[in-house]
DNA sequence: TATGGTACTAACAAATTTGTAAGTAATGGG
DNA sequence: CCCATTACTTACAAATTTGTTAGTACCATA
């Protein structure tokens, strides 16, 4: 993302909960408006970038960018570099990436269920 | 939070992957900065609205304010108001909530494990 | 009448995230 | 030489979230 500012209440809130708070630190590595989204299409096999921007609906290209440098960075996505013109890049999840997807489904489900308790008021 | 505007391709987004994406919608639910380490305090016991903010470093009025209020609109906390002078309330976990535990346990372990690869290089 | 405790609310400001629009590099094919 | 293709980058702007500061109501007690 862009950078951030050093000492500000909000970075140094932040980063006291990511350290006391193992919770609060796995949903940050996850959270964002795509990464959940990306990671789900990448759950079966590996995707071309074009292929991630063209099945995610609504997300630009520097968006997409972004989620995948900063999941790259944290170790969720793998991205591999082919030496040719034009450019091939592809994206697959790595082991501990691979590890959250029993929970992601069981929190999917909640997701499910919960939406409909909500919309029965 | 304040009010959204409305039809900004921001919102757009979001609400469009809240319904085509379970998951992302039950992130979106515990997201933000305090709404998980306000549901962990509330896992074993009701507390008063004081003792969340003493207990949760960092929090101002206004933002623990903020969150319980959306949560309680989600249905995800009870708020009890007792007639009393000074206002005491307090608020517990609803039952929707508590099937979040096992898997917020599971997702802080994850978060455990990974904090401590990723600190490896 | 002034003070204290509790659970807030309101107005504003700062920081951060997300979106827009345009451009880049490299190379093969026409 | 010009264009197309792919995976990006850059500069900027808009929207949203988070933080700051000061206040409110209520009544019991001093």
């Amino acid at each position: 993302m862009g950078k951030r500012k050093e000492n500000s209440t909000n970075l140094l809130n932040e980063s006291y909960i990511m350290e006391s708070c193992d919770l609060t630190y796995a949903i940050c590595k996850i959270g964002g408006r795509w990464k959940l989204l990306i990671l789900c299409k990448l759950e079966n096999r590996k995707l071309r970038f074009s292929e991630l921007r063209n099945q995610i609906n609504g997300i630009t290209e520097r968006m997409l960018t972004l989620q995948l440098r900063e999941m790259e960075k944290d170790g969720l996505v793998k991205r591999t570099v082919y030496a040719e013109v034009p450019p091939r890049v592809d994206y697959e999840l790595t082991e501990i990436a691979k590890e959250l997807v029993p929970i992601w489904a069981k929190l999917s489900k909640w997701g499910a269920k919960h939406k409909i308790l909500v919309s029965e008021f």
